[in-house]
DNA sequence: CTGAAAGCGCTAACAA
DNA sequence: TTGTTAGCGCTTTCAG
């Protein structure tokens, strides 16, 4: 059924037709207008997207781009995406890429070839300067969200600031060895992690060793392993600071495994705090993001550029919070 | 850029151009092939799938109906269809729907206008008749995921027995008096799970008792209330089964508050699974879905449908998997 | 205020 | 093997 099946029921064009379904209030009756509304309602007429897409180039679609849907992280923020599209007559093409570059880049090309009107993307890799500007040339609008590029409309979290906060908590605690477990250094966020912690420690006169910075990626098991190595070449590390909860939860498996107490024998800080679920008995000191929040100001964003909306900002950072909880204590 | 553009460049007709951006391999000189997407490649043209839906009727892309992507519940299944898709050359649109009913049809009627290939629906109300006739009416192929209903494809759980295993186990436990929270009850996911209590009871030789079996939703603070009257009506109960984990969980929550220590003085069971993480010291007895391969099947059928195939059955049902932890012990 | 008609970018008969 | 051309269902100028 076609808008010319109604035109043809309703005798008039197809052109009042389309002013209808379009709610064009000039150059139209109010008699005709409910003329033209209850043929439509009574055949059930639906219009195409598609064909309305062909003409007038916007589909009210945007591509979400995220890693893993599975990591308890995303899903707010996607979330708070899939609402502020939804209030703003957008629907959202869910693209889970398992964190695969090549599913990514496949990915977003299928985008470009759907005509999208824009893309969220979380990826890992803000240091890829190609892939960015491939993306940039790509001419669909796009945000970040989450990691953090040069030259591109970004929605973060202050991960300097964060690591930050979470090394001062150790260090007030009395911690004065302090290891640290990053992610994949093709990553800003980590980065920043990393930056933030080496800045709470020389803020408070304690000397950074780089040994002590062991680097990996944002999985448990790399967590585990260089937790490990801590326990073994490093006994007078008390306490460590994780780029991610994963890493937290591989270091305070590693702890157990290897006898130690967690927080008594050494104390654990995540960061991303995913960790923590309601009648738990012990929980994960962590760094807390507003993910839902950062969700929506993406979308946000993203649709104002789509709308050729002026930009007040092309970075919003949001605070982040450390949490205490049961995973850290003084050391003995 | 159009595929006028392109064949323009090639000096050769759309039609070439599209045989090739097509991958036909009939009627196409290997040669002529490579002419084309040499040209192709250097311009950077990317066909519009808007253009290609309106003349093949097909879009490749699906909708996915959920109710809270943010219920841990939830994000496997998610991910099992849409790795399906993506291997099938599908794309999925995400629709969020905050359990608003009002949404969910708005949803619906959109993925019509936007004439996506299939639906696939996550709801909790099969038996709303009305609803689902519309939808069978609307002619776009649809499978439901966890729930159930009549006349329509479906992936699911078996509920029944799950609720079966849970309500036994504590049986074997020594429990006599167990009560049931049950969820909304325009669920037949609930009432199956309602059913398998009982039938747990009758077959033990245990009397089912109508005052013990209270009405709910699926939300935590439904748990909580049912648990607060279960502690002062029914004195003698020592264990309840939940029909889901935020019943579980609310029922913890009163449980604790109102001095009773789990399991000690009382056992609970849940259902779905979603309180558990890694590295936690107290967690949840509860049945296990295995959502993930639920959404895998989900998407299979779907596209199954779409493309013609013979459905082998029309509903595909799961075994669920109880799995005892530590909210359940044997009575003191 | 309403209609006629061109055209969005592609595919698929049918012709050559 | 390749090209011509008629749509797909809609919007949007431009006439009337």
């Amino acid at each position: 059924m076609t808008i010319k099946d109604v035109a043809n029921k309703a005798k008039v064009s197809t052109a009042t037709v389309s002013r209808v379904i379009n709610n064009k209030t000039e150059g139209l009756t109010e008699e005709m207008r409910q003329h033209v509304q209850k043929v439509i309602d009574e055949m059930g007429y639906t219009p195409s997207h598609l064909a309305r897409g062909m003409v007038t180039k916007k589909t009210y679609t945007i591509g979400l781009v995220i890693q893993d849907i599975c990591n308890p992280f995303f899903p707010k923020m996607v979330s708070g995406v899939e609402n502020v599209a939804y209030e703003n007559g957008y629907m959202v093409l869910l693209c889970n890429t398992d964190e695969d570059l090549k599913r990514e880049k496949d990915y977003i090309s299928i985008l470009r070839e759907k005509r999208v009107d824009g893309i969220i993307i979380t990826v890992s890799n803000g240091k890829n300067k190609a892939y960015i500007s491939n993306l940039i040339a790509g001419d669909i609008p796009f945000v970040f969200l989450d990691e953090i590029a040069e030259d591109v409309n970004c929605i973060c979290v202050d991960n300097t600031l964060g690591a930050y906060q979470a090394t001062k908590h150790l260090i007030e605690l009395g911690h004065e060895h302090i290891a640290c477990l990053s992610g994949p250094d093709t990553s800003i966020t980590n980065q920043d992690r990393v930056m933030g912690y080496k800045k709470a420690l020389v803020e408070s006169g304690l000397s950074i060793h780089e040994e002590l910075i062991l680097k990996g990626s944002y999985k448990a098991d790399s967590g585990y392993r260089n937790t490990e190595k801590i326990i073994k070449d490093f006994q007078h590390v008390t306490a460590i600071f994780c780029a991610n909860d994963f890493n937290a939860l591989g270091a305070y498996e590693a702890a157990v495994a290897h006898g130690k107490k967690v927080p008594e024998d050494i104390s654990i800080v995540g960061f991303d705090d995913i960790l923590d679920i309601p009648a738990n008995q012990f929980a994960f000191t962590s760094v807390s993001q507003p993910t839902y929040a950062m969700g929506q100001a993406a979308a946000t964003m993203l649709i104002d550029i789509i709308s050729n909306k002026e930009l007040k900002e092309s970075v919003i950072t949001f605070e982040p919070m450390l949490i205490p909880r049961d995973s850290t204590a003084s050391p003995k």
